[in-house]
RNA sequence: GGCCCCAUCGUCUAGUGGCCUAGGACGAAGCCCUCUCAAGGCUUAAACUCGGGUUCGAAUCCCGAUGGGGUCACCA
C-alpha cells in the first residue's frame, strides 16, 4: 500500500489534445480528447491543449477561441492552453473571455501554440541534421509530382529515399525542407500501443518524411514529437488514423534519445452506416449538439462509452464525471471502431435531464424556451416557468422538446372547435354539462393544489356517472388545446385560476352556439 | 495496390481456455402501472463472419480466407 501511495506521487501523468484549427470540432475529435482527460484526471494529472497550427494554408480564423469554447462549454478544466496575449499574437488577432490567463500556470512550458515554438523545431531539426538522423532536399512541389507519377505509373510504390535527390548540394541558406534519414533501412520499428498491443513496421515502408517545411513550419512529426517531450507529455492518445505513421515518431524518439511516451490510438467513430462519421449521418460538431439541447455531461457520457467500458461485470452505463475519472482506465478502450447513435445519445441526455435538480434544469431550459417564443419577461412568468420545469422534466429528452409541453401555459391556444369537445362516448349536451361543472367546480375550489383538485374532480366524474379518464381528457383538450401534455392537475395549478376558467369559458361558449 | 488496424445481438458493449444453453444497455415487441404522454417495473425476440488447426475443452490461443476501416502530401 505504501508502495502504491510513493508511485502515485512521483508519477505524474500528463495528457493533451491537440487540434488544429480549421474549423469547430468534430464530436470525434471531442471523444479522443475526452479519453485524454479522462485519463490525466484518473491517474491525478495535467491535461492541457495545445494549438497545431503549422499549415498556414488551412488555418480557419476564429476557430482557435471555438476550440476553448467547446472545453468551456463541455465542462473541462484545462491546465494549460492558449492564454491571451498568445491568442491575440495569432494572425487574426482573436480572443476568447474563457481563455487562460498564464497558459503554462501549471508547470508546463508554453506556448500552447505551435506558430509561436518555431525556434524549438529549427533548433531541433538542425541537430538532427547535424548528428547525421536528417538531410536537407531541395526539390520543388512540381519536380516531386512528377516523380510520384513516375513511379506510379510503374505500379510501384512511391517513398521518397535520400538516394532519390535531384541535387545532394543543398545551399543551406536557400529554400530548403528537412527530411528524416530512416535508418536502418531494413528491420522494423516496433511500437507497443496501449489499446493495439505490439505493432510493427517494416523500416522499408517507412519513407523520408519531411520533417521541417521550406517556410520554416516544421510538419506534425516533427512538431509533435518535439512538443510532447518538451511538454512532459506521458501519454499520446490520439486517433486511429495515425498509427501509421507512428514509426517516425518512434523513430525521432529514438534519435533525440528522449524517453518514449505511452501511446495509445484510439479507434475511429464511424456513421450508421460503418464509414466514418460525416455530416450526411447527422450532426458532427460540438456546438452542433449544444444547440440542439444536449448536456456536456450526457455528451462526455456518451463519447466516454463509445467504445469504453468500465469491464470487469461493471454493467452500469449512466455516469457523473466524477464516478468516470473514478472508473475510467485507458486499458480498457476498444479496439475496433464504433458507430455513433443518436438514438442512445437522447436517451442518456434523458437519464441525465431527469437527474437534475429542477432548478438546475431550469437554467438550462431558459434560453431554449425563449428561442422557441416563450418569453419569461416578467417575475410572474418565469415564477410559472419554474413550477413547470418539474411537470416536463421526466418528459423530454433534450433540451428544446420542452417548449413543446408548456407554451399553451405561455401563449394563446387556438380556439377550440365544437368537434374536438365532444367525446366519443358523449354527445354535446353531456358535453356541455361537463364543462360548466368543471368550471363550477374550479371556481369555488379554495385551493389550486393538484392533490385536490384531482380529488374534487374524480369526486365530480362520479356524480356525473362519466369516467375520470374521459372528463379529464375533455378538460385537457379544452384548457391547453391538446391531447398531450403534463399531467393535468400539475398543469391547471401552473397555469391558474383565472386562465383555466378563461378557456373553459371559451369553450362552453363554443359548444351553446 | 503496398503497409497497418479491426471483426460478439440492428447499435454500444461484458467476456482474456471450463463459471457461456454468451451477460448488460439502447432500440424493437408485449404486459403492468396510469387522466394523455412520459418515467418506472416485468417479459420476449435478437450475436460469437467463415474455414482450418492447438486443446480433454475455444467467443476466448494460432493460421488462412472474407469483409470493413485507416494510411501512403513541404495536411494535421
Amino acid at each position: 500500500m505504501a508502495e502504491r501511495v510513493i508511485i502515485l506521487m512521483t508519477t505524474s501523468v500528463r495528457t493533451r489534445f491537440a487540434p488544429s484549427p480549421t474549423g469547430d470540432m468534430h464530436i470525434g475529435g471531442v471523444r479522443t480528447a475526452i479519453f485524454s482527460w479522462l485519463t490525466a484526471k484518473r491517474h491525478d494529472g495535467l491535461f492541457f491543449i495545445r494549438i497545431e497550427d503549422t499549415d498556414q494554408d488551412r488555418r480557419v480564423p476564429g476557430s482557435c477561441r471555438r476550440i476553448l469554447e467547446t472545453f468551456d462549454w463541455l465542462g473541462i478544466e484545462l491546465d494549460g492552453g492558449p492564454d491571451h496575449a498568445s491568442l491575440q499574437l495569432m494572425s487574426s488577432d482573436e480572443d476568447y473571455p474563457g481563455a487562460l490567463e498564464d497558459g503554462s500556470s501549471r508547470g508546463i512550458p508554453g506556448s500552447f501554440i505551435q506558430s509561436q515554438r518555431l525556434p524549438h523545431y529549427r533548433e531541433w531539426a538542425e541537430w538532427l541534421v547535424a548528428n547525421g538522423c536528417a538531410y536537407r532536399a531541395n526539390e520543388t512541389p512540381e519536380e516531386l509530382e512528377h516523380m510520384r507519377a513516375d513511379v506510379i505509373a510503374r505500379k510501384e510504390v512511391w517513398s521518397f529515399r535520400e538516394e532519390m535527390r535531384l541535387r545532394t548540394d543543398v545551399d543551406s541558406s536557400q529554400p530548403h525542407v528537412i527530411r528524416l534519414r530512416v535508418n536502418p533501412r531494413d528491420g522494423t520499428t516496433h511500437l507497443h500501443d496501449l489499446v493495439k498491443g505490439d505493432v510493427c513496421f517494416e523500416n522499408a515502408n517507412v519513407d523520408d518524411t519531411v520533417l521541417l517545411k521550406a517556410d520554416g513550419y516544421p510538419t506534425y512529426h516533427l512538431a509533435n514529437v518535439v512538443d510532447d517531450h518538451l511538454q512532459g507529455v506521458t501519454h499520446v492518445i490520439r486517433g486511429d488514423d495515425w498509427l501509421s505513421s507512428a514509426p517516425k515518431h518512434v523513430l525521432l524518439y529514438k534519435y533525440f534519445g528522449w524517453e518514449m511516451p505511452k501511446f495509445a490510438h484510439v479507434p475511429n467513430v464511424l456513421g450508421e452506416d460503418g464509414r466514418k462519421l460525416s455530416k450526411r449521418h447527422g450532426a458532427t460538431g460540438v456546438f452542433e449538439f449544444r444547440d440542439q439541447g444536449y448536456l456536456p455531461t450526457a455528451v462526455i457520457n456518451f463519447l466516454a462509452m463509445l467504445g469504453w467500458a468500465p469491464g470487469e461485470g461493471d454493467e452500469q452505463n449512466v455516469f457523473t464525471i466524477p464516478e468516470l475519472i473514478e472508473k475510467f482506465s485507458e486499458d480498457h478502450i476498444g479496439t475496433s471502431p464504433a458507430v455513433f447513435s443518436y438514438t442512445k445519445l437522447d436517451w442518456l441526455n434523458g437519464m441525465h435531464i431527469r437527474r437534475l435538480p429542477p432548478a438546475e434544469l431550469a437554467q438550462h431550459l431558459i434560453p431554449f424556451a425563449q428561442k422557441a417564443g416563450i418569453a419569461l419577461d416578467t417575475p410572474e412568468r418565469m415564477e410559472r416557468f419554474l413550477r413547470a420545469v418539474p411537470l416536463i422534466q421526466e418528459r423530454i429528452k433534450t433540451l428544446k422538446d420542452a417548449a413543446g409541453l408548456i407554451d399553451f401555459m405561455f401563449t394563446d391556444i387556438p380556439p377550440v372547435t365544437a368537434a374536438s369537445l365532444i367525446d366519443k362516448k358523449m354527445d354535446q349536451a353531456a358535453s356541455l354539462k361537463v364543462l360548466r361543472e368543471t368550471r363550477e367546480l374550479l371556481a369555488q375550489l379554495p385551493d389550486f393544489d393538484p392533490t385536490i383538485m384531482e380529488q374534487a374532480m374524480r369526486q365530480l366524474a362520479e356524480r356525473l356517472t362519466v369516467k375520470p379518464g374521459a372528463l379529464f381528457t375533455i378538460v385537457r383538450n379544452v384548457v391547453t388545446g391538446k391531447s398531450v401534455t403534463p399531467p393535468l392537475f400539475g398543469t391547471i395549478s401552473v397555469m391558474g385560476r383565472e386562465m383555466t376558467l378563461e378557456r373553459l369559458d371559451r369553450a362552453i361558449d363554443v359548444l351553446n352556439r
